[in-house]
RNA sequence: GUCCCCAUCGUCUAGCCUGGCCUAGGACAUUGCCCUUUCAAGGCAGUAACACGGGUUCAAAUCCCGUUGGGGACACCA
């Protein structure tokens, strides 16, 4: 067997979407795991929708998911040739016609039809006439089967007839010498040799209308594969109604990649009870066989659980530096600059278990940044209280009195001394925390104090006790 | 309207092809308990589904037909 190429071939009207970066990765997955080739193809055609900025946007999206490919970006544009070209060829074989119908006056027939309770599709008229020398405005139409039945065998859907009598007389070179897409495509894929196409369930009924194309030109037919679509929470085909849909945007929000492909995968296909898996895994795992033929409801909440496994699990400095360009851009930029990866990464081990998202995390970090604490006020007032200031001064000269830090022994004297004051240990733990985090919640108490160090630990234990004393 | 696809807990899904092991398993979410210096994390337990109706069969979530419901496509968009 001949090596397997698939492609991904995005339009560049937009944004990438997670749904078709799920589509791309499906693709992606195939072809590491047959030694195959990634193509990806940009489809341009519509120059008045697509756009250079979109273009830079499918790049950047698809790097960041890490999903590269061997061939392309190819740009249909520049291909325009190839299309007019194969379409001559079949204007010479008489599978295609000139055909001299207005745009308009399409649009009206159909919406006569349509309010006929016809069908709305075209009606045939030019495909006798025999136009030889069309003028400027004319396009060109194939001639589609009208009898007998068009097979697809779906690599996950299995096989589906198409009755070729519903089958339309589709318009291959529009009037301004630009293909269509179902044209286009099909030059592509051809000559690319394409052996697989595996794209969102949308393009099925796109299928009986390409496979002819490729049968008129002589092309070895690819199989296909349609993926089921990715529905929001109110079970319609998902859009920005639904949130982000937008891949960057999940960057922005403090998703990691790996995280964003683990989900997006397991969102239609499924290794039988597993839900956590490493890319090797994917690529060695993966079988059209346990692609769903349903389509699913996009569920933020898993992934966002998703992400916490991958913060909980992925190498800290490598957290730590997806985390700097956040922290500075939440305005810490000075001490983001004067902590080192390492530090950075100590911190993210302090408190990985407690953050679901990069953006939940640089609120975690920020307070072991810096030498000063700043109190939550409702904090404070809470706990630091005249009443509790001379314990803290009693715990901050036995913490002085050690010349270095150590995690066991700063316990145990903690400990001693909630036992003589005969307090329980949250009551003493509490201002504590305050004093050193200015909030209530933490890790481990002993953990901060190792994360901020000996010096830091007694300055702002002092804080603490000014704070409680004013107060 | 026509054509096509689809149908298991709220959600993602296992099981379906090759009927019996399914009084339907896992995960997210949710509820309760445990752990505990706070918040998490973790552990344990619970609530919760085969859309409906007919067949076929000794036996159906699994096979067949129909109904209903959802989705998609019917452009000189992709």
């Amino acid at each position: 067997m001949s090596q397997v190429r698939v492609r991904f071939a995005p339009s560049p009207t937009g944004l990438l979407h997670i749904g078709g970066v799920r589509t791309a990765l499906f693709n992606w997955l195939f072809a590491r795991q047959q030694n195959g080739v990634f193509v990806l193809r940009i489809e341009d055609t519509d120059q008045s929708r697509s756009t250079e900025e979109s273009i830079q946007a499918i790049i950047e999206g698809m790097k960041w998911v890490g999903l590269d490919w061997d061939e392309g970006p190819f740009r249909q544009t520049e291909r325009m040739d190839l299309y007019r070209s194969h379409a001559m060829q079949l204007l010479a074989k008489g599978q295609a016609y000139w055909c001299a119908c207005k745009a308009e006056e399409l649009d009206a027939r159909r919406k006569e039809a349509e309010a006929k309770g016809l069908s709305p599709k075209y009606d045939g008229r030019c495909r006798d006439r025999g136009i030889t020398n069309p003028t400027g405005d004319a396009a060109l139409r194939f001639k589609a089967p009208q009898e007998g039945e068009t097979v697809v065998d779906d690599l996950i859907k299995g096989r589906i007839v198409f009755d070729n009598t519903v089958q339309d007389d589709l318009i291959i070179l529009r009037s301004n010498g630009y293909p269509t897409y179902n044209f286009s495509v099909v030059i592509d894929d051809a000559l690319m040799n394409i052996t697989h196409v595996v794209r969102g369930d949308d393009h099925l009924t796109n299928t009986p209308r390409q496979i002819p194309i490729f049968q008129a030109l002589g092309f070895s037919v690819p199989q296909f594969g349609h993926l089921p679509m990715i529905l929001g929470s109110d079970k319609t085909r998902l859009s920005k109604r639904h949130g982000a849909t937008s891949i960057m945007a999940y960057k922005e929000m403090g998703y990691l990649p790996e995280a964003m492909v683990n989900y997006l995968v397991r969102l239609g296909w499924s290794h039988g009870d597993q839900e956590l898996f490493t890319r090797q895994e994917l690529i060695e795992k993966f079988s059209w066989k346990n692609v769903q033929t349903s389509p699913a409801v996009f569920n933020p909440e898993k992934l966002l659980w998703i992400n916490a496994e991958y913060i909980k699990v992925s190498p800290p400095a490598q957290i730590a530096q997806a985390l700097r360009p956040l922290l500075e851009a939440a305005g810490c930029t000075e001490e983001t600059r004067a902590i080192s990866t390492g530090q950075l990464a100590q911190l993210v081990v302090l408190v990985k278990e407690r953050a679901k998202t990069l953006m939940e995390m640089v609120d975690w970090v920020r307070p072991y940044l810096g030498q000063v604490v700043t109190f939550d006020e409702e904090a404070a007032k809470k706990f630091l209280t005249p009443a509790i200031a001379p314990t803290l001064g009693k715990l901050l000269a036995c913490f002085e009195a050690f010349p270095a830090f150590s995690k066991e022994q700063w316990e145990e004297a903690f400990k001693q001394l909630v036992k003589e004051e005969g307090m329980k240990m949250g009551q003493l733990a509490q201002p504590v925390r305050v004093a050193l985090t200015g909030r209530t919640a933490s890790p481990g108490l002993f953990e901060v104090m190792e994360a901020l160090g000996r010096d830091r630990t007694l300055f702002r234990l002092g804080q603490g006790i000014e704070r409680a004393c004013r107060a």
